[in-house]
DNA sequence: TCCGCCTTATACCGATCAGTATAAATGGGG
DNA sequence: CCCCATTTATACTGATCGGTATAAGGCGGA
């Protein structure tokens, strides 16, 4: 990987998290990484070529940090946990803009697109790993709780993105709530 | 309403729900309210306008149709079950491209726009609603609780918009799951 | 009939969109 | 020194963007 390949996809990931993807035009993300046009071209043949790029790269980043953070602990609810710290520190970022993927599913009208596919797959893949957990703390229906927790760091991921207003405390009451459902061992 | 201005305004709800407000110009939503563009102009003065007056328009009919089903249930639990089946009910429609507000705040990065303001105005709008009906419940924290509960019905709006796939299952399982707090009121 | 308003059609504006063409400058390795 | 790939600068394409200008129809009420 060149370094101005690294440049042009870290200045379109901060763009696109930012104002969109339709948002952003590719002379913005040119001027902003310090490239030629040609150069851009070179390594990505179109503007849909590098969204993909973008959002491959973003789902590899979110999987190996949130799985250190997941590794450090022992416990399967404590790994759990790490997930849900993973995202209050996300939160308090000072470039926060909300879930990428997300983003990219409500601007992406094309179901079939490979965007939407790779979007899929990070949500596919975080729920996987937070199911597996719930199986390892004996839950039976750990399928669909990993779903529904899912659904609550989304929900609470668009929430701050909206109202930027910490949802910290939100973020404990949620874990406490999960907490309490494993301990209960109720599904 | 004039009626050419109600159908603008229809159009331009299914184009922005569906494409993004981004995605979609202004001559693609003349053309399919057949209209003209001096009409378009003259109801409204600018995109951003219209994209306010359709939020706007949105906004008060989920308001209106939400408090229909919660008048029509006599106690405060069964008042946020019909909130959640409303939820149920818009994800099985055919139109359904998930919500417009959380669609506009990740496209629109201008924190102080009116677009954001009448965003942020639905969700506080249902939070309170949500707010109330469990404070009737004499759950304690019934502010986070909303919270909490408003953040599971927009991460499975979300999901519904990524997967299409059919979130019932998902959504009765996370009824019980709060019904069950609201019985066991623990806060 | 004629007034006044709504609507229509069409052409146009400068700006920006994604993407291409051409060719000169750079810089490290043999 | 020259080779060769990378990168650069600049200019350009046709299409579309949001928005405006001009002017002619349509039509109900007085």
């Amino acid at each position: 990987m060149k370094d101005k390949q690294v440049d042009i996809l870290e200045a379109a990931t901060k763009l696109f998290s930012r104002y969109g993807y339709h948002a952003v035009g590719v002379d913005r993300i040119i001027a902003d990484s310090g490239v030629a046009k040609m150069t851009f071209y070179k390594y990505f043949p179109s503007k849909e070529n590098l969204i993909e790029s973008v959002l491959e790269r973003r789902d590899k980043h979110i999987r190996d940090t949130i799985n250190i953070g997941v590794a450090k602990r022992r416990t399967p609810n404590t790994k759990i946990k790490a997930i849900f710290e993973w995202y209050e520190n996300w939160f308090e970022t000072k470039d926060f803009y909300g879930c990428m993927f997300i983003k990219a599913s409500e601007e992406s009208p094309d179901i079939a697109s490979k965007i939407m596919a790779i979007s899929k797959g990070h949500k596919l893949w975080l729920k996987d790993l937070i199911s597996h957990l719930l199986e390892d703390c004996s839950i039976k229906s750990h399928e669909q709780m990993a779903i529904h927790v899912l659904a609550i760091l989304d929900g609470l991921t668009v929430r701050e993105n909206l109202f930027k207003e910490g949802v910290k405390n939100e973020m404990k009451f949620a874990w406490r709530y999960v907490e309490e459902t494993i301990n209960r061992k109720i599904d």
